[in-house]
DNA sequence: TCGTGGGGCGCC
DNA sequence: AAAGGGCGCCCCACGA
């Protein structure tokens, strides 16, 4: 059962609309009742107020999150994707610009009305009946909608976040907080000792500064990254390196950004869903997704409370094994340690395995990948034409597609010129490493979203998924279900592989720990 | 003064 | 050890 909420109405999708007086109150009720599969134009912007009245729902149908799955699917990723949008485009009318979506959003136009919305889902459910694997759709469709719920969930939850650990933590490696505009104490003594390692003032923020002062001192850089600058010989590199990781800490996720993203002992992130190509998730501002190792011991489960952090091991490998139906590969993917498994294979070594899995998926051609690729070709044959083939498609322009139907962009304009130029080659290659690499992460990321869907089924009251980042996930709960959550931890890896594979030897390891802090984590 | 693009680096 | 894929966010430099 379908039923539509737009605005103030309800529609349960073949009845009749109405107006609860109390639209939250009307949502728990049904919710209750009849367990529907909700249907919004915008899981965040709907579901947000209901979350803030203490309403949770199981399920729901994301009409813009699947609209974009479908036009991806149809070869027109980047179109306006809004139920408004999807409604105009059914009714023959012109398509509105999509109307940038984020929370400071000062004039989003009214939502669309819940008959519009009614149609545009009988038309997406055809859509999506029509296409060759209508099963692995539905099932993408379905786990996207509930990442939506997920992430709106975590947004109004938040990562617990210990404000004071974290000032001590800054204050420690930088200094104390500096007045605004000023660098704290110990970054401005290494900018110092840079500076007089040169003997003259240099911004060590500057790349062209920089640059210049290393040629001055004799030393020719193509780049100042910090790769490139452990190989050079001078005072000046040392405190540079620890300047630049402070700073990044101070400027990212310093004393300003915990102003503006921490409040009552929560991180509260927006989280975008299918912000990435690949499905991935992304963030929208918080930077939720790039928290330094270094920060993790700042956060911390209340009191009485524990986090369970669990990391699915070797995704991306097992994915592919498992897509490509490589028999050798998979028989290794069924070890918790996959590389391990391997190592016989690539000379007994542990590093070569890795190196030759990475480079099949990635493309890449560095040091001894080639070698190692000749290997795999050998060994893994399935799985290494599966890789090849994505990147033949992608170099020819072609879309590729995830295992349940995302589907990659199509070539811009702009690389079809390029690619019958002089540089063509290089940029039919750059887009072969793209698609090659969209089929694998694609994938994993799908595998996350089903895991993320049944693991949030699983949990027991009043435990809260509070954190996602691509294959690894964090539950707050109170001490004494910690081993419940562990346990639905591993249950639900078991059922997203199910869900995605059916039966097949390929094990996707889900290892959770239950931890007073994030750092103590693995 | 503002927007944009590149360099650099955090995470997976 | 780095590189090969995907991002977001900071800063600087530059041009309108």
């Amino acid at each position: 059962m379908y039923v539509v909420v737009a605005g103030e109405t309800v529609l349960p999708v073949g009845g009749t609309p109405r107006r609860p007086a109390d639209l939250a109150e009307a949502v728990r009720e049904l919710e209750a009742a009849e367990r529907p599969r909700w249907v919004w134009a915008d899981t965040r912007e709907t579901y947000t107020p209901l979350l803030e009245r203490g309403v949770r729902v199981a399920r729901c149908h994301d009409v813009a999150l699947t609209e974009g799955l479908l036009l991806a699917y149809e070869g027109l990723h980047g179109e306006p994707r809004s139920a408004r949008a999807a409604h105009a485009r059914l009714r023959g009318l012109p398509v509105p610009e999509e109307q940038p979506s984020a929370a400071g959003t000062l004039f989003a136009p009214e939502p669309p009305a819940a008959e519009a919305v009614a149609e545009v889902l009988a038309d997406q459910l055809g859509r999506v009946a029509a296409l060759p694997e209508p099963g692995r759709f539905r099932l993408l469709v379905a786990a996207e909608s509930a990442g939506a719920l997920v992430a709106a969930e975590m947004s109004h939850e938040g990562m617990p976040w210990r404000k004071d650990v974290h000032d001590a933590l800054l204050t420690e490696l930088l200094g104390p907080r500096p007045v605004h505009g000023m660098r704290p104490a110990k970054l401005q003594a290494l900018a110092d000792e840079v500076a007089a390692a040169f003997g003259h003032a240099v911004n060590p923020d500057s790349v062209q500064q920089l640059v210049k002062a290393f040629k001055g001192a004799g030393v020719a850089l193509k780049t100042t990254r910090s790769w490139e600058l452990k190989r050079v010989d001078h005072p000046a590199v040392t405190p540079l390196l620890a300047y630049k990781e402070l700073a990044r800490l101070f400027s990212a996720h310093g004393w300003v950004w915990a102003d503006q993203w921490v409040r009552g002992g929560r991180f509260r992130p927006e989280y975008v869903v299918g912000g990435v190509v690949s499905g991935r998730w992304a963030t929208n501002g918080g930077g939720a997704l790039q928290i330094p190792k270094v920060m993790r011991r700042v956060v911390m489960a209340d009191d009485g409370w524990a986090l369970v952090v669990a990391d699915a091991a070797q995704l991306e490998p097992r994915v592919l094994a498992a897509m490509a139906g490589d028999q050798g590969l998979a028989g290794a993917a069924g070890e918790i340690d996959l590389y391990a498994a391997l190592a016989q294979s690539f000379g007994g070594e542990r590093a070569n395995a890795k190196i030759a899995m990475l480079s099949a998926m990635y493309g890449g051609t560095s040091g001894d990948a080639s070698k190692l690729l000749a290997v795999m070709r050998q060994r893994f044959p399935k799985a290494y034409q599966f890789v090849e083939d994505a990147a033949k498609a992608g170099e020819e322009g072609r879309l590729v597609r995830s295992w349940l139907g995302r589907t990659c962009p199509p070539p811009s304009q702009r690389w079809r010129e390029l690619v019958s130029g002089p540089e063509g080659g290089r940029a039919a290659r750059d887009r072969g490493r793209f698609t090659r690499n969209f089929v694998v992460q694609g994938t994993a990321a799908e595998w996350a979203l089903a895991l993320l869907a049944v693991l949030r089924g699983l949990l027991p009251e009043p435990a809260r998924l509070v954190f996602f980042q691509h294959d690894e996930v964090m539950v707050h709960c109170p001490l004494e279900q910690a081993d419940e959550v562990i346990a639905a931890v591993s249950q639900a890896a078991a059922e997203a592989s199910r869900l995605l594979f059916g039966a097949t030897p390929v094990r996707f390891p889900m290892e959770a720990v239950a931890v007073g802090s994030y750092s103590d984590a693995k």
